[in-house]
RNA sequence: GCGCGCUUAGCUCAGUGGUAGAGCGCUUGCUUCACACGCAAGAAGUCAGAGGUUCGAACCCUCUAGCGCGCACCA
């Protein structure tokens, strides 16, 4: 056995570990193994990620899973991977070539950019990896996987194929969310609503018929005004139902349009007359379609204004367009007013833009099988932890649209359609399914094939590619080969966070129960995952999101080189409530390196005293080694309890208070009378209670901290081999003779702290041993008598029933019975101390007669006393003794 | 507008029908033979507010207020 160090030093006893465990292939899954299957597919970073608290969070409760079932004796798949992101590392390659080179995506090329991006990414891409293996996760890297692998790219492409064979995914010209920085089409849920303050503006749209008259219509986009192609008010508004069916003046470029009656509108906002503006929003082109009305885009794609026959306009920026817009119809003295206005609008949660909603050509997915995703999580054949979460999921499912799945980027999974034209009259340049969608660009002219190679000469594969999500909803299976998924699949559990449970874990389910990948066709073997556990979101101090931009996100690097991976580890997991947000503060982390210090230092204590043993006896015990054994069997229950719910901050958080409280201050204190004893047998029993429950103390918190946990494991010698594989600790059967004398250790260290409660009052220092007599009928307190003195730092504890004590003695009430602090007072040493706290000491007494009234406290019967609670009984002593020490110096 | 959370010590948060808890911070004493990243003691709370159920409510129910989140609206 080594010598244990002064102090723990992570630095070199985490990466030592986290190497053994690798060359020992000790997180390698064999799907050929006869143990019990428990797997997990980690959520696939970004391949331009680097490690966030998030991940650390995240990717620590995985690994505490897979630990803990590793060492249940189950065959463990922790599968990791990264994702490709499509728009993220696009627009980061992006910025990293015209910060580098000055060039754009444009200027190289789809296929030199493409290539340059696999250059980058071999480059810098995928550094989260290595920051993971320094946290510790027990992934098995042997079959880590990649969203843009050959195999995975095919299966993308095949179910692609798939869904519009049967129909589900189909082409069409809708209202989309642009991302005009991205210049991209967005799904629904990458659109974030965000107030704006802006201004209403009322505009002026003469009626044709009565000239001088006009119609006022709010709108806060006048910059759309050249996109009109109508008005309308609803069908019972009384103010314009004469003016339904005539036509309005578009103020520019004037021109004349109808007003059309719809039960859509809002009678009350504005002026309750709404501009139809079909191009440019969704609800308009709704009534656009209802009423037959021209559809006009007037924004180009990187969201300018496009309309040379208003030339003020033509080119601006849409902001810019806005504010001369406005100005241009005051010019002209049609708008009546401007008023401030707040609304939601639409960012893209990608580059933080404002979206323009687009009628655009793009492949949509119709959901499969949403009806029985809702099921299986409603009948808990798969369990959401939190449970709240059912209902937003619900809720979601309930209002589900059809997905849109083409993005105009070239980083990702190419559309696998192909076009061929038909005549030549569809005019050269024009994409038909390129970025530049512009309205009527004909595509009944040309063929469509969708199949994953060329159909043959002539045709020309789709420019697009797939939302990055349409890969990920793949990952539960799509990252297994045959036999692995016959013996992993569906998986043990999902770890992730809340926010991305419309993104990828609803995805997931409609996945697998669509392509049924499962060894059966039932629906218990093709869902994704039997367990979903929504991770906290880390706020910092002030509550805030973590961000880049913010920079309030610690490199969770920098707090492994300062705490250790185990005491981030530990510090994060001891404060993540389920289901709720956490609020970081390193103070935590530095609570979870204080945390393993103190494991480190009872564990060389420990060895100190001789070598331990794995298979001591208990023998002998103590009722102090009762105690702790009854409370590491509570301890273990709370903890299995704590796995089932996944309710991790309980489990660190007992094992905290069982080993800081219960075992080190506690149980290793009083033990020390046995330990330093001559008797060898005392000792012995006492260092085997030690070994044993530091034993279970190790195994149980190796999940949580598995570096310094397997280091002493193996320097104290606890058990055979890796403490990865060593079984949990069970509860230890304890008879109830021995159960009984739990009271009795309660009454002593109950007393124990009432003795030093009256010495810290009378003034003793710590290191100063004091005199105490313990009045007691309790039978048997002879034989801790030793260790109630140590306890207490105790000269002599006196054990008489009958003791008699000198007046003003301080004294407190026990279960055990009354605890009395003899006090010599040396009058001659105590009298210079005495005169400066006399001042003191009457300014109190004044105090405590006040709050008394006129009753001094003094006169109280101690009957009275007895009955106090132990707080105001505190009090009493303490001015009781202040009392005497002023009388006798009085 | 609909839905979901939250409100407990100065701070961050546990608790969940039966005497209000932890860590940090604060006060006091202590380098006592594992640990000052420590030990010991202490001060500190109208458990958001109001009703109700109950022998008993921080906890269950109803309402109110404030904060946060999601969805919808967003001319």
């Amino acid at each position: 056995m080594a010598e244990l160090s002064k102090t723990y030093d992570p630095k070199t006893v985490e990466p030592k570990w986290y190497q053994r465990w690798i060359d020992n292939h000790d997180f390698e899954a064999d799907a050929n193994s006869k143990k019990k299957p428990f797997s997990i597919v980690m959520p696939p970073p970004n391949i331009t990620g680097v490690l966030t608290l998030g991940h650390v969070l995240n990717n620590s409760i995985q690994d505490i899973l897979a630990r803990r079932a590793r060492m249940q004796g189950l065959e463990v798949l922790w599968l990791p991977g990264m994702d490709h992101a499509g728009i993220g590392t696009q627009t980061a390659v992006e910025k990293w070539l015209k910060k580098n080179e000055g060039v754009t995506r444009h200027d190289l090329g789809r296929e030199k950019f493409l290539q340059r991006v696999l250059e980058w990414q071999d480059k810098h891409g995928g550094i989260i990896i290595q920051q993971l293996k320094r946290l510790g996760c027990s992934c098995d890297w042997s079959r880590q996987r990649y969203t843009m692998d050959e195999s995975y790219a095919r299966a993308v492409a095949e179910v692609f194929v798939d869904l519009y064979k049967k129909d589900l995914i189909y082409r069409g010209r809708r209202m989309i969310n642009w991302d005009p920085a991205a210049q991209t089409a967005l799904s629904d849920e990458e659109v974030v609503n965000k107030p704006q303050r802006g201004n209403l503006y009322y505009v002026r749209y003469e009626i044709v018929d009565q000239p001088g008259k006009f119609l006022e219509v709010a709108t806060t986009r006048p910059e759309t005004i050249m996109a009109d192609t109508g008005v309308a008010v609803h069908p019972k508004d009384k103010r314009y139902v004469d003016l339904v069916g005539k036509e309005v003046w578009r103020p520019m470029p004037r021109e004349k349009i109808p007003v059309v009656a719809d039960d859509a509108i809002d009678p009350e906002f504005g002026t309750g007359v709404l501009k139809v503006t079909p191009a440019h929003d969704k609800l308009d082109f709704e009534i656009g379609q209802r009423h037959k009305m021209a559809v006009i885009d007037v924004l180009t794609p990187d969201g300018k204004i496009n309309c040379p026959a208003v030339p003020e306009l033509h080119g601006l920026d849409r902001f810019e367009a806005r504010k001369k817009a406005a100005e241009l119809l005051e010019a002209r003295g049609l708008l009546a007013k401007a008023e401030p206005h707040e609304n939601n609008v639409g960012f893209s949660d990608r580059s933080d833009v404002p979206i323009e909603p687009r009628l655009s050509e793009q492949w949509f997915l119709k959901y499969p099988k949403t009806k029985e995703a809702l099921a299986v999580v409603k009948r808990h054949i798969i369990r959401f932890y939190p449970k709240h979460w059912e209902k937003v999921y619900e809720q979601w499912i309930n209002n589900i649209q059809d997905w849109c799945i083409s993005r105009q980027v070239w980083w990702g999974h190419r559309i696998p359609a192909w076009y061929r034209r038909n005549s030549g009259t569809v005019e050269a340049g024009v994409s038909p399914a390129g970025k530049e969608k512009q309205p009527g660009t004909a595509a009944a002219t040309e063929e469509v094939r969708v199949q994953i190679g060329s159909p043959g000469e002539g045709w020309r594969r789709d420019d697009d590619t797939l939302d990055t999500w349409f890969s990920s909803w793949l990952w539960a299976f799509e990252t297994m080969d045959e036999k692995t998924r016959k013996k992993f699949y569906p998986t043990s559990a999902l770890v992730t966070g809340p926010d991305i449970i419309f993104f990828w874990v609803a995805r997931m389910i409609f996945a697998g129960l669509e392509f049924k990948p499962g060894k059966t066709k039932k629906i218990e073997d093709n869902i994704p995952f039997h367990d979903v556990f929504f991770t906290s979101i880390i706020r910092d101090k002030q509550g805030r999101k973590m961000s880049k931009s913010l920079g309030n996100s610690p490199d969770p690097l920098d707090l492994i080189d300062k705490y250790g991976a185990d005491g981030l580890r530990f510090g994060l997991l001891r404060i993540a409530p389920s289901g709720q947000d956490i609020r970081f503060d390193e103070k935590q982390i530095e609570e979870g390196r204080n945390f393993a210090t103190k494991l480190w230092n009872v564990s060389r204590f420990r060895q100190m005293h001789g070598p331990s043993s794995a298979e001591s006896k208990l023998e002998n015990l103590s009722i102090y080694a009762i105690e702790v054994l009854a409370r590491l069997n509570e301890t273990i229950d709370s903890i299995e309890r704590g796995y089932r719910d996944y309710e991790f901050n309980q489990i660190a958080q007992r094992l905290y208070d069982f080993i800081w409280s219960d075992y080190c201050d506690w149980f290793v204190e009083a033990a020390k009378t046995e330990i330093f004893s001559e008797d060898e047998s005392r000792k012995k029993s006492a260092l085997a209670v030690m070994d044993y429950v530091l034993s279970a103390i190790v195994r149980l918190l190796h999940p949580f901290m598995p570096h310094i946990t397997e280091e002493l494991w193996s320097l104290l010698g606890l058990g055979e081999g890796s403490i990865q594989f060593a079984t949990p600790p069970k509860k230890i059967a304890l008879k109830d003779v021995d159960l009984a004398k739990r009271k009795l250790v309660a009454a002593i260290y109950e007393t124990v702290q009432a003795g030093r409660n009256l010495r810290a009052l009378a003034k003793i220092p710590s290191n100063q041993k004091a005199k105490y007599a313990l009045r007691s009928n309790q039978k048997g307190l002879e034989s801790e008598q030793e260790t109630i003195t140590r306890l207490l730092n105790a000269s002599e504890v006196i054990l008489d029933p009958k003791f008699q004590s000198g007046a003003g003695t301080p004294i407190a009430t026990t279960a055990l019975g009354e605890i009395l602090l003899i006090v010599d007072v040396d009058l001659s040493a105590e009298r210079e101390r005495l005169d400066k706290e006399i001042a003191k000491v009457e300014a109190d007494l004044r105090i405590v007669e006040s709050k008394l009234g006129n009753k001094s406290f003094v006169d109280r019967a101690p009957r009275d006393v007895v009955e106090l609670n132990r707080h105001r009984q505190k009090n009493y002593t303490e001015q009781l003794a202040k009392l005497n020490e002023a009388r006798a110096k009085l």
